[in-house]
DNA sequence: GCAATATGAATGAACG
DNA sequence: CGTTCATTCATATTGC
């Protein structure tokens, strides 16, 4: 049921991303896109509404809303100080919930909590802050820098997209700041038999790691 | 089947809660505990292990059901707004849709765009600060305050907890602020023969209302 | 067994 | 940005 694109009720009351959309999200996500700036949304779901329905405040919130839990779910292991081994009857736990992000929304601990702007930084890699740090560079969180940065065959192949909508045009931006971010281009579905999006990413993951 | 405490395929597919364990979380609640803090949450769960198998995120997710479920069953006929006849008492809830729904409420916010980064502040309501709205204000929100504040008896008695488990204990802590707020605490259920739990409400209620 | 319901989990939206 | 609210999705439970 419903297995189209999206969700089912249809209700409209909320948006209700479909599957292609927060593909792309999440896509965008991974390579490093947390706090969007307010073209990139734009451009984001102009593109977005070749998919279905959309708004920008939507683009908004999903990042806001994707950015803070995984957070949160990143606050795991770490510190644990001393006793209580957090046995319990867990263990498992770690096989199942490992994988994908749900959740664990739990300790938020306490730890960095005022360090004003800088603090969005979980102790992973991000040890780069090479020069001046500026929005763009807390812009600029990636997960895992290392990894994928590269190439990225985000957009594997023209999927089964609805590529019939819209017409809308992307316009290469770079997000992050100078030449050293990694650039996200949008290539316009309808222009081209392209897949709907492609994404590329410069590498510079020298600057990171 | 599953007449057990809850416990029953063990598909752990899902967090299925034993019936000590909703009882504690119940009284909890019904105690006036709605947004435990991230510690509450640690300390709830480490103690509800002793009955079952059970993950911060299942206390955390618990209290937001539960508190969700409440205010949506008690909202009452409240607000006809206006057109739409709304018939009257018909439906009480439309009788089968008790849980759901949706019904009218609609609350359409303007669909006001929002220009880019100021999506979040609706024109909403706001206006009612009477005074000094503390954090413990908000951070205290009881049902109806001026009921079953008093003592409660909360923990009736000694139930039928299976007090053998886990020597958890737990100190008291205080959610929501200062004094005026009330505490619960929790005593260790291996050290003594008190019931698992203890929770102590003090009264505070002039400070609600 | 399946439909209706209760409720755990997820997430969009919004507040402070 | 961290939290919390509201709505929805998914599944276990219960009744017919």
């Amino acid at each position: 049921m419903e297995a189209l694109s999206g969700r089912v009720g249809v209700k409209c009351g909320r948006w209700n991303p479909t599957a292609e959309q927060v593909k792309v999200l999440t896509e965008l996500f991974r390579a490093g896109l947390r706090t969007p700036s307010t073209e990139q949304i734009q451009r984001i779901s102009t593109h977005l509404s070749a998919f279905g329905k959309v708004e920008s405040k939507n683009v908004f919130y999903w990042f806001q809303n994707h950015k803070a839990r995984e957070r949160h779910h990143h606050k795991k292991r770490r510190r644990v100080a001393s006793c209580s081994p957090d046995s319990s009857s867990n263990e498992e736990e770690s096989g199942r919930a490992a994988a994908a992000e749900p959740a664990d929304l739990v300790l938020q601990p306490p730890e960095s909590k005022r360090e004003a702007r800088g603090y969005n930084h979980h102790p992973r890699i991000m040890t780069c802050y090479v020069r001046e740090v500026t929005e763009q560079e807390e812009a600029t969180t990636w997960e895992r820098p290392t990894r994928e940065v590269e190439t990225l065959e985000l957009f594997p192949l023209k999927a089964a997209y609805d590529l019939e909508l819209e017409a809308d045009r992307f316009s290469r931006y770079v997000r992050g700041g100078e030449q050293q971010c990694r650039e996200i281009s949008f290539f316009d579905v309808a222009t081209g038999r392209d897949p709907p999006l492609e994404l590329r990413l410069c590498s510079f993951d020298r600057y990171l790691v």
